[in-house]
DNA sequence: GCCAACGTTGGC
DNA sequence: GCCAACGTTGGC
C-alpha cells in the first residue's frame, strides 16, 4: 500500500467531475514526464491512496481524497492526432505513455498549499520540494497520516 | 556526451 | 503575465 499526490487541472478534471463520474471513476492521462510515467508504470498498485489536488488555479491545494483503480494501461489520448495530448512516436505497439483509472472517494475542505507548506510534518514532502513540478508524487504514511487527519479536522466545522 | 536553445509547468 | 525550475531536443 502506497500513497500519491496527483495533480488535476480543475479546468479540465476537477473533483466535482470526478465525483460526478459513473462509479466516481475517471481515467487520468495526459501525462507526458517519463519520471512521471514510471511512477505509475512501475509502482501504483490498485487501492492505493490518492491525494486529488487541484493545480493551475485560483487556490491550489488538496481537494479531495481518491485512490488507485486500474492497473495502467495505454493512454488513448497519446494517439489522438487533433488532440493536445498526441504523441506521434507512440504506436499501438509501442506505446510511451500509461493511464490509471481513479475513484474519488470524497471530496474534502480545500487544504490550500499554502496551508500546507506551514503544516509542520510535511518540510520533505515531494510536492512541496522548490522546483517540484512532477503531476504525480510519493506520499509517505507520515505525511498521509497529518493531511487526512487535517481535512477531517476541516470537516468537523 | 556536452550544452545552448527552447518548451513546459505551475505558483504567484 | 512573469519567471524559476526543470525537461527535451539537436547540433557538434
Amino acid at each position: 500500500m502506497h500513497y500519491w499526490l496527483m495533480k488535476s487541472e480543475p479546468d479540465e478534471v476537477s473533483i466535482d467531475d470526478l465525483m460526478a463520474a459513473p462509479g466516481q471513476t475517471l481515467p487520468w492521462f495526459g501525462v507526458r514526464n517519463y519520471q512521471a510515467r514510471n511512477f505509475m508504470r512501475d509502482a501504483l498498485q490498485v487501492g492505493d491512496g490518492v491525494l486529488f489536488y487541484h493545480s493551475s488555479c485560483a487556490t491550489p491545494g488538496v481537494a479531495g481524497l481518491a485512490e488507485v483503480a486500474s492497473t495502467p494501461y495505454p493512454d488513448r489520448t497519446q494517439f489522438e492526432r487533433d488532440g493536445k495530448y498526441f504523441d506521434p512516436k507512440a504506436t499501438l505497439e509501442q506505446p510511451r505513455w500509461v493511464s490509471v483509472d481513479v475513484r474519488g472517494v470524497r471530496k474534502t475542505p480545500l487544504l490550500s498549499l499554502a496551508r500546507m507548506r506551514a503544516m509542520p510534518g510535511l518540510e520533505h514532502m515531494a510536492v512541496l520540494q522548490k522546483g517540484s513540478r512532477l503531476s504525480i508524487t510519493p506520499v509517505t504514511a507520515e505525511e498521509w497520516r497529518l493531511i487526512t487527519e487535517r481535512l477531517q479536522a476541516g470537516e468537523a466545522h
